[in-house]
DNA sequence: GTTAATTATTGTATTTTTTACAATATATTC
DNA sequence: GAATATATTGTAAAAAATACAATAATTAAC
């Protein structure tokens, strides 16, 4: 290698997850307290720096799986910050990814890393270190886009959910309202939504149906060039 | 700064450009051969590392700048590529960025790293270093998905465009084939591309009405609701 | 066990959008 | 002015989106 080229190999790259749950109160994120400098004692995004040996994709999963212990969840890369001054060690790039995870898998098992780790209400999130509030307004932009052409919605709620529930996801993250008949009826036309043929239980009232999301007749549904559009 | 964090701090960052423009004889992508090793005398996209004082866009939009000569060009990022050996000299994370140019503004302005530039007909792309491959097949999938949503077709089309060539834009980059009567009247009726009161000339037969593109009138509808679909 | 309270579930008519389809118009060249 | 080439336009049918409210199933209270 030409000696011109080292001045280049002074940068390092980090991961951010902006990890979105959602419950009955509405859409959350999960942040973690640094127990670690810079900004030890602040409330953050979970991220690490990467490894010289590891792939970048395999970071980003670390972190949620350190963070989480969970596997197998839909995890999307969705932009790379980079201006000179963002980070007070050097020059660090980060590259952010959003992921979504069912609340209820989620147990604390806060990393090296973090002290702490707890759910945030989209609307009552701090001020973050770094660009971390720049990030997470990036990454609820992309959620936003996302969810109504994808069918990833499902990932947020348990296997076994109701349409109001699924409703309800749709209405908090869209800002916006639907009727409940024409909801349901092209939720159910879209045909990978079946009923499991059971009902809720421990409910003051009439329980609703448990539907579940199936993936299969999704995959079948877009190869006939069905485009899936909330 | 702690001494642990130093090992971290030796990587390099690129930005590549997939630059797209397009013609009647469909889409291209702009190719640099290159004048510097590694991967020395062959053609590959245009990028550059990053100096460690300069922003992540800023050092995109230089590529391109530097390449075209053009400036206030269409250019968006879309995914960072971080595989431990996608690079021979160290570890190297690239920031892949798409741009649209207005081929006929195009003239030649190879780089201190291009030997040449050229057009390359999507469907005649050579066997490119690194994972080129990979990011232009990523950047080609993008475009396509991004064209549909928003109206960034027009950045690939002269100031003034018939009906015509807009709906052959659309037909080659989709790759699917619209009926000529329904076309105009669904692009007609978004009410943002007017009519200029020209036609075409030179040429040997009935000349074409020529068309502008207002951004401004976009501007003013997607404010009131309105959602760009093709 | 009847009533109240609470949420779940369902249908229809109207409007809007999308689709399918072919004849006429305007220019040039010979 | 006839031939050639592309541009331009309308209408009917089908599909999708919208607007709108009454009935059903459960638990809790009495």
């Amino acid at each position: 290698m030409d000696k011109h080229f080292e001045s280049y190999f002074k940068a390092a790259v980090s991961v951010d997850n902006v990890v979105f749950g959602f419950d009955h109160t509405g859409l959350k994120v999960l942040l973690i307290y640094r127990g670690a400098d810079p900004y030890r004692n602040c409330w953050a995004l979970p991220g690490d720096l990467i490894s010289l040996d590891t792939n970048l994709s395999d970071s980003a999963e670390k972190v949620l799986q350190d963070l989480t212990g969970l596997d197998q969840i839909y995890m999307e890369q969705i932009h790379t910050f980079g201006k000179v001054d963002r980070h007070p060690y050097g020059r660090v790039f980060t590259v952010a990814y959003f992921a979504l995870i069912k609340i209820e898998d989620y147990h604390l098992h806060p990393s090296s890393w973090a002290e702490e780790a707890a759910w945030f209400p989209i609307g009552e999130i701090p001020d973050l270190p770094f660009d971390h509030n720049e990030i997470l307004a990036y990454a609820k932009d992309q959620l936003k886009t996302k969810i109504r052409r994808q069918p990833i919605g499902f990932e947020l709620l348990p296997k076994h959910f109701t349409l109001t529930e699924l409703q309800t996801l749709y209405e908090s993250i869209l800002e916006t309202e639907f009727d409940v008949r024409n909801f349901r009826k092209k939720i159910l036309s879209m045909d990978f939504i079946s009923d499991t043929g059971l009902k809720q239980t421990s409910v003051t009232h009439r329980p609703a149906k448990l539907f579940k999301y199936n993936a299969k007749k999704y995959n079948n549904l877009i190869n006939t060039g069905f485009a899936f559009d909330l």
